[in-house]
RNA sequence: GCGCCCGUAGCUCAGCUGGAUAGAGCGCGGCCUUGCGGAGGCCGAGGUCACAGGUUCGAAUCCUGUCGGGCGCACCA
């Protein structure tokens, strides 16, 4: 992390906390960490760009919009200016030196943003368990031990010889894959070899363990754990898993296939067979919205990449204040005004809007975002199913008398159309929990979703309840609740807010 | 150059382990409300499923090729 999160991001984390959402649903035990970053040369720009450019933060801006603005613009100075340059390389060096004044800057800068962050996630009902800090990776000590671990094994050998000389590499005795280094000829680990050992960490063939701390911001609602090699010292219980879910975007196929064939060339078999990558395309920016932004338009080109370094991109603050005003201008019926204190706020209804758009879509397909178009508020979106839940409670809310929910229930002899149609997408449901938790296509359960919420619709206009009679009404009573019940599970799976009223 | 993914109504997308007239949302045309909240429901117009071959009783779905788009192919993370 090293500025705000933009509408790239946000798909990243809304797939990744319904998939968490998915697998507690079927029941098993999960565990979300959040990689951060406070090393690598985006994480040095940005300390750069705070250090050079003299700019104050303005009161009433967040911090990581600050870094937003910042981060452009160093390196818009970076690409003429040699001095820069250098500055730029030390900075690298020292960090990666473990030199305490730069790498102590780099991580509080980190945090800070990364509160940030947290803040952000927790208007989208996104949260993590763990924070595990790349520079705790190597506190821990983690590669030293991995390497000395490696040595033993056949296929990781120093070369000696060929463009390869003085690495010790993965011979991975596939096709695909060519040998890989794990540690340079300057004796430095690659990406891949931290990874490595992070994730022997993660399935708990590790014989070191981080040091864990609170993440104790008083702004958040929920304090996630974070690795702290320096203040950390609580003996807590993370990693150890059987399965890892790695939620990345796909241009990172590659590297993330090799670390799942270097896991089954050492011989972790088991851990590799359990290991996979999540992917998901990643999110461009329509023509007219990078046009909107001042990004330079090439003719036959209708969709553009999401840039940080040159500052192109949307963040979710932003995004999430402008569709909150969408919803208020969309939907300013003042006839209920008096149970206004009962509504959910227009900003849970943007965030389920938002939400529900960065799931409805298949996961390797791009999403070509227009700020115009993209976010709807009516049809296939999230703010209907929240809709149709409302409107269950409101059916619910009049009728409330418990009698109506007896034991005795008679089903009618001929079934209504309507009345069918609910039922049948009701029993459903945990077939494509089931389904979901299996393949992690989050795609097909919004489908579901939708379609279930339709059928309400449906069966509310067609069949009234509270109008009808004996039998009939309580049967209906009894869909209503079933719906209900059905619903609110299915909203909480896609973190969305279930409103009583709306 | 090589590899992977994608191309379905005007627009955005489902459907793809082969099976009946290819489905939704938005947009467009029409109808429904003195109420269990119309942020909705119903009906309609709109598609030679990129193109060309092949396999099959049967192809949007499987195979091959062409065109068009995306992403990769490091001692970077």
């Amino acid at each position: 992390p090293n500025k705000a999160m933009h509408i790239g991001h946000l798909r990243n984390s809304c797939i990744g906390d319904t998939v968490a959402r998915i697998l507690r649903k079927n029941n098993y035990e999960v565990e979300v960490q959040n990689y951060v970053d406070d090393t690598g040369v985006q994480v040095v720009d940005t300390l750069l760009g705070l250090e050079e450019i003299d700019k104050e933060k303005p009161e009433d801006q967040p911090f990581d919009h600050f870094c937003w603005d910042i981060y452009a613009e160093i390196n818009s100075r970076m690409k003429e200016d040699r001095e820069l340059q250098d500055k730029e390389e030390e900075l690298l060096r020292k960090i990666e030196e473990r030199d305490p004044s730069v790498a102590e800057r780099a991580r509080s800068t980190a945090k800070r943003i990364v509160n940030a962050h947290l803040k952000t996630c927790e208007n989208f009902n996104i949260g993590f368990d763990l924070l595990v800090w790349e520079s705790d990776i190597l506190e821990a000590g983690f590669w030293n031990q991995t390497f000395e671990e490696l040595k033993n094994k056949d296929n990781f050998t120093l070369k000696d010889f060929g463009p390869q000389s003085g690495c010790w590499v993965v011979e991975t005795d596939s096709d695909e894959f060519s040998d890989k280094v794990f540690v340079k000829s300057d004796g430095t680990a690659t990406y891949t070899a931290k990874d490595l050992a992070y994730h022997r960490w993660k399935f708990g063939v590790m014989d070191e363990d981080f040091k864990y701390k609170e993440f104790d911001d008083p702004t958040l609602e929920k304090q996630p754990w974070s690795s702290d090699m320096e203040e950390g010292n609580e003996e807590e219980d993370f990693g150890e898993g059987d399965r890892v879910v790695n939620v990345i975007d796909i241009s990172q196929r590659y590297p993330q296939a090799v670390l799942k064939k270097s896991l089954e060339s050492l011989g972790y078999e088991k851990q590799a067979e359990n290991f996979r990558h999540l992917k998901y395309a990643m999110v461009f920016l329509s023509l007219p919205t990078a046009e909107k932004l001042g990004v330079d338009i090439i003719e036959e080109k209708d969709q553009y990449s999401i840039s940080g370094r040159r500052g192109i991109g949307i963040t979710v603050d932003d995004l999430l204040d402008l569709i909150t005003e969408r919803v208020e201008e969309e939907f300013e019926g003042e006839e209920y005004e008096e149970i206004k204190e009962e509504e959910v706020d227009d900003q849970d209804i943007a965030a389920a809007a938002i939400r529900y758009h960065f799931l409805k879509y298949d996961s390797l397909k791009p999403v070509v975002f227009d700020l115009e178009d993209s976010i709807q508020v009516l049809g296939d979106t999230g703010p209907y199913l929240q809709y149709s839940y409302a409107r269950a409670q409101g059916i619910l809310r009049k009728a409330k008398k418990e009698e109506y929910l007896q034991e005795d229930l008679v089903v009618p002899e001929n079934l209504e159309d309507p009345e069918a149609h609910l039922i049948k997408l009701l029993t459903l449901f945990p077939d494509k929990v089931k389904q979901c938790g299996d393949d992690l296509d989050v795609n097909t359960f919004t489908d579901y979703a939708f379609d279930l919420a339709h059928g309400f619709n449906y069966f509310y206009e067609e069949a009234p309840v509270l109008g009808s009679e004996g039998d009939r009404k309580e049967f209906r009573l009894f869909l209503v609740k079933a719906f209900s019940y059905t619903m609110k599970n299915l909203l909480d799976i896609l973190g969305i807010i279930a409103p009583e009223r709306i």
